[in-house]
DNA sequence: CCAGAGCGCCTTTTT
DNA sequence: GGCGCTCTGG
């Protein structure tokens, strides 16, 4: 018991041993988190509760699993709930299946299911995908949801509004609709609907807030407003909810997250406790002052202070490189200078803003034999043998989802064409009947000829399958491999067919080892597990290799050296979001969240160049690195080279010698506008300038990275 | 009905 | 640069 408060600092033995009433626990970068929040859950099964009338909720499904390995290893059993809020939401909605308006063997559909439910509510709305572009409606969608609207509420509310929200009601209205035919459920339902089903029936929300008295919700800086009402209904009356976040880190705005949530705990929870953990114990000195100095820029924010007894340890470096080609060598170089000096590839990762980013890295990865692994999880899954199989396998749980049915009825190949889908599809339609059960009756379907047929025989197929739906999960697998006709179909020498085989016998093994730990699972469940995987799930920290990851999928995590590639204008900030203050401020927390993860050593790298989506690019250094502590810096700068010319597809608007700009001289910046030079200055590598902008004011920027353009006053209205 | 070629589109992050 | 959609010839 004692040794559960061992090592702790004062915050960190408050917010571990505050058992009851809310609690609010601002947790800076690296201040010990992860260890409050399992030492809290040990404590409060010690003291006043037992494991079983705990819920941790985490943010990915390896925090959770690595949470309850930590619960086990302390003697606590697996008797806790530890899980995501989508993988909760699931687990109610299964166990609530009838109060929440749903059959337990409901399919989730991921986000190309999603996308082609989709195109056909656009279709069956009879609008054009090219007005209405699917992506854009999907998030139109998804927004309403996250507002908890139904469609109905959204038309109401539409009524008063434009044409094209009035249109996305009804398609919203449909895309429902086909939702419900087909007994599916998307990512926003499983919160919307638990949140629902905790709002509409008392009893049970009763009932669950039995079940779970303690309430633990980790990230809460990324929680929305449907997490919010679910957390809230989960501790209305007991109110033990104990909430841990940084809203720093808050990276997740776009897809609905609300900073609101962790900013407005106190009103939220009136009788609340706040405890601030500030102290850091995972970085160094520099890399905290850099990740701090960076940090500050942004206004809409909290002051809050890290700092920590660590080394000052190495300066942070920024690493300026011709070409992308380049930074990858820059990469390699270090990385064999670690492993030389003793280091293993474990210690290193390597962030970046969009997956785009890997492939020149993994080309000089490969060629260098450096061995990696890239947080892609959900890759996996997208692999056609796998969507393939998993389609039978979904057919077999659910009849109904007509995704699945589409695929697998012409996989392999058995003569029933696009015109005979969508025959059948409308027989269904007109008779308010599955696509399934209208396939099963289609010796009545005269329009279907010759295919009617060939459909009677994937039918059968699918009847003698169906029994492997009640076995084991991995059995099922195999069998559904072999019986469908896919096995068939990749059996031969094509390397293409090896690796696809390959893939199915992993698919197998993941199978088996969901039964291994659920000897009670069934495939329904291990479905639903594989279909709220995330791309953070499939690391392991103990491979061996280096780590690749996008900067979303880094938060939580540790490193001890961390590089962060492709700071530039236009990745980081990311140009769909530089316009809105608002958002440049989440992408600076994107970096910061980066930054903040390296333990011993952080390398910050840009190229001049780059090809994006297919074209050769002249980048700009990103504004971040401009608001580093420069003095504190590693410079390791490229001299200027004018070459890059011949190689440019587009040239960038030239910003002209700036060596040369004269005080007084009137300049526009693509920010701030117009403004005048009133000096400038050399610092270090750079040149620091002070501009008077017409509208905002005095500022000093760093000409190398501000975008200023010289203008001929001739041109300038005053 | 199907496979493969050709064309146009696009910013991105993920449960 | 890559994906998804459409068109075309077999």
């Amino acid at each position: 018991m004692t040794s559960l408060l061992d090592d702790l600092n004062d915050a960190q033995l408050e917010a571990v041993t505050t058992t009851d009433g809310p609690l609010l626990v601002l947790a800076g970068a690296g201040s010990g988190k992860t260890r409050v929040i399992t030492r809290r859950a040990a404590y409060l099964a010690n003291t006043v509760t037992q494991p079983r009338h705990i819920l941790a909720i985490t943010f990915t499904n390896k925090a959770a699993g690595e949470m309850r390995e930590r619960m086990e290893a302390l003697g606590f059993g697996r008797e806790m709930m530890v899980c995501t809020f989508h993988s909760l939401g699931a687990r109610l909605l299964r166990w609530y299946a009838p109060q929440a308006g749903l059959k337990p063997n409901f399919t989730i559909f991921d986000e190309s299911d999603r996308r082609s439910v989709v195109k056909q509510a656009i279709a069956d709305a009879g609008l054009s995908t090219t007005n209405w572009v699917p992506a854009k409606v999907q998030a139109d969608i998804s927004d309403a949801k996250t507002r908890l609207l139904t469609p109905e509420q959204y038309a109401a509310e539409a009524g008063g509004l434009s044409f094209t929200e009035q249109t996305i009601a009804r398609v919203y209205r449909i895309y429902q609709q086909l939702l419900e035919q087909q007994q599916a459920v998307d990512f926003d339902d499983l919160l919307l609907k638990t949140a629902f089903l905790l709002g509409n029936h008392p009893d049970l929300r009763a009932h669950l807030e039995d079940r779970f008295r303690y309430v633990l919700i980790d990230e809460y800086q990324d929680t929305n407003h449907t997490q919010y009402m679910i957390a809230r209904g989960l501790t209305l009356k007991n109110e033990n909810i104990c909430a841990t976040g940084d809203p720093d880190q808050s990276i997740y705005a776009w897809r609905g997250a609300s900073i609101r949530n962790i900013l407005e705990f106190e009103h939220d929870f009136p009788t609340a406790k706040v405890v601030r953990l500030e102290q850091n114990y995972r970085s160094t000195k520099h890399i905290l002052s850099a990740a701090g100095s960076l940090i500050q820029s942004n206004t809409q924010r909290k002051k809050k202070d890290l700092w920590t007894e660590n080394d000052l340890g190495a300066a942070v470096r920024v690493v300026e490189r011709e070409e992308p080609a380049d930074e990858a060598d820059f990469l390699v170089e270090e990385i064999k200078a670690h492993v030389q000096s003793g280091g293993s590839l474990n210690e290193i990762a390597i962030f970046y803003r969009t997956n785009a980013l890997t492939r020149i890295i993994e080309e000089a990865f490969l060629r260098a034999g450096i061995s990696y692994q890239i947080a892609r999880g959900t890759e996996f899954y997208n692999r056609k043998e796998i969507k393939d199989l998993l389609g039978y396998l979904r057919l077999l749980v659910n009849p109904a989802d007509g995704i699945a049915l589409r695929r697998s009825i012409n996989t392999p190949a058995r003569g029933i064409g696009k015109t005979s889908l969508e025959r059948l599809t409308r027989y269904a339609e007109a008779n308010e009947i599955t696509t399934f059960e209208a396939a099963d009756r289609a010796d009545q379907i005269p329009e279907l000829k010759r295919a009617a047929g060939r459909i009677s025989v994937f039918i059968q197929l699918m009847r003698e399958l169906q029994p492997l739906a009640d076995g084991p999960a991995h059995v099922a697998v195999e069998q559904v491999f072999a019986g469908s006709g896919l096995a068939k179909e990749l059996d031969g020498p094509d390397p293409r067919n090896i690796e696809a085989v390959e893939n199915v016998d992993e698919l197998i093994s993941a199978a088996a080892d969901f039964m291994k730990s659920n000897p009670e699972g069934t495939l329904a469940e291990w479905l639903q597990q594989v279909s709220l995987v995330s791309d953070v799930d499939a690391v392991d920290t103990d491979a061996g290799v280096v780590t690749l990851m996008t900067l979303h999928a880094a938060k939580g995590l540790e490193f001890p050296k961390v590089y962060i590639i492709a700071v530039e204008d236009g990745l980081l900030p990311h140009a769909g979001y530089r316009d809105e203050p608002a958002q440049i401020e989440e992408e600076r927390r994107l970096c910061f969240v980066g930054m903040t993860r390296a333990q011993q050593q952080l390398t910050l790298s840009y190229a001049q160049w780059r090809t994006i989506r297919g074209m050769n690019t002249r980048t700009t250094a990103s504004q971040f690195l401009a608001e580093l502590p420069s003095e504190e810096i590693e410079w390791d700068l490229q001299q200027e080279e004018e070459s890059f010319r011949d190689k440019a597809d587009f040239q960038r608007p030239g910003q002209g010698d700036y060596r040369e700009w004269k005080n007084g001289m009137y300049l526009r910046h693509p920010q701030f506008g117009l403004g005048r030079l009133l000096w400038k200055e050399a610092s270090g590598k750079l040149t620091r300038a002070g501009v008077r902008f017409t509208s905002y004011g005095e500022k000093t920027l760093i000409l190398e990275y501000a975008k200023m353009t010289p203008l001929d006053v001739d041109e300038c209205q005053l």
